[in-house]
DNA sequence: AAACCGGGGTC
DNA sequence: GACCCAGGTTT
């Protein structure tokens, strides 16, 4: 049979009952997709079904505050995904009456929409026949057809697009887009598939030819950099702290932290001292500071390893601006502030 | 083309 | 510890 007759085939059979199948509407559809960049779908979906209940319209997300957007979306990371959603849905809700763009050419156009992601909900909401590429499309084609393309590389990605669109029904691009990727998810997976009982084994080239563990093939590796922070975690004669938005360019941008000094190597325990001295805006006397989390802290993103510690420092004065736990609690941060407020705050 | 951007699951 | 996830943007 036909690639994609078997694919699809074996999708009605078995795929997810999801919430964003149950609708083609393209604002959910669009959420969806977003969310589950570089994210699975058992930690996207949490994530849409509160979104979809706080933002039921694309006007309801556009007139909302980004503080409260990224709050929600507090956790699932990637946050300029969240900010060009916003940004988006701002665009889609005020230049555009509300309507999402209709073809793939026009989707490209919005903020955090790229190849993938137009595709997708061109396909998805209007039939558009333009084809998917995910790690998932990556992962399927390279081993059916034999393809030792690096996919790391960047002719990988118009070569499977081509592979894929020679394969793509046009007449049935939603499904076809959807089974691929969802043969990807749950039954051509990354380690030890379970190529006995799969429906392709007949013709699978890579399965024939003994290569399945070693493609699909991807090169490039990450170089992960260690960064050294401290926070210092300020108590005043209130009980109240001090939280700063992160507005510099890099990691957790527009999001919200404790006063951080960051450091080139690990400050020594006794050198509670240089911490203050060299901390910028500590305007009030210092009663007390320590140590609180001794233990090692290595919070793990894909690209750096932040050695956290956290101190707190103690002040009989009165701080401006300081904050009490409700509403600092109120704040977008990121989960290795959320772990320790969870933690640690009596 | 390469670097950057999170957090969690899996083996 | 290494790899991956319904990738996109910036440099």
């Amino acid at each position: 049979m036909v690639f994609y007759k078997s694919l699809i085939q074996w999708y009605l059979q078995n795929k997810r009952d999801l919430p964003w199948r149950k609708t083609d509407n393209p604002y959910f559809i669009w959420l969806s997709e977003i969310m589950l960049q570089q994210t699975r779908v058992a930690q996207g979906l949490p994530y849409f079904l509160s979104f979809t209940e706080a933002f039921p319209t694309v006007f309801d997300l556009a007139n909302a505050p980004e503080e409260k957007v990224l709050k929600l979306w507090q956790g699932l990371g990637y946050y300029s995904r969240a900010r060009n959603l916003h940004a988006t849905a701002k665009h889609v809700a005020y230049n555009l009456d509300g309507k999402f763009p209709t073809t793939y050419k026009e989707l490209l156009k919005l903020k955090g929409v790229g190849d993938y992601t137009a595709a997708a909900i061109a396909s998805i909401s209007y039939g558009e026949p333009v084809p998917v590429v995910d790690g998932n499309v990556y992962r399927v084609l390279s081993r059916y057809f034999g393809v030792d393309t690096d996919i790391s590389s960047t002719q990988a990605k118009a070569e499977f697009r081509e592979l894929a669109g020679s394969q793509l029904p046009k007449d049935n691009a939603a499904e076809f887009n959807q089974a691929i990727m969802e043969f990807g998810a749950l039954k051509c997976v990354p380690k030890s598939p379970d190529c006995a009982n799969c429906i392709f084994n007949a013709n699978c080239v890579a399965y024939a030819t003994g290569r399945v563990g070693e493609l699909p093939v991807k090169l490039k590796k990450t170089k992960v950099t260690p960064r050294y922070f401290n926070y210092l975690i300020v108590k005043d004669a209130d009980g109240n702290s001090l939280m700063q938005k992160r507005t510099a360019k890099g990691i957790w941008h527009n999001l919200y932290e404790f006063p951080l000094l960051e450091t080139l190597t690990e400050v020594p325990e006794k050198d509670t001292a240089h911490l203050i001295d060299t901390f910028p805006g500590f305007d009030f006397p210092v009663a007390d500071i320590k140590l609180l989390t001794p233990e090692k802290v290595i919070h793990k993103l894909s690209h750096q390893h932040l050695h956290i510690r956290f101190w707190e420092v103690k002040t009989n004065s009165v701080v401006k601006n300081a904050l009490s736990h409700s509403e600092l609690r109120a704040l977008p941060v990121p989960v290795v502030i959320h772990n320790f407020i969870d933690k640690h705050w009596v």
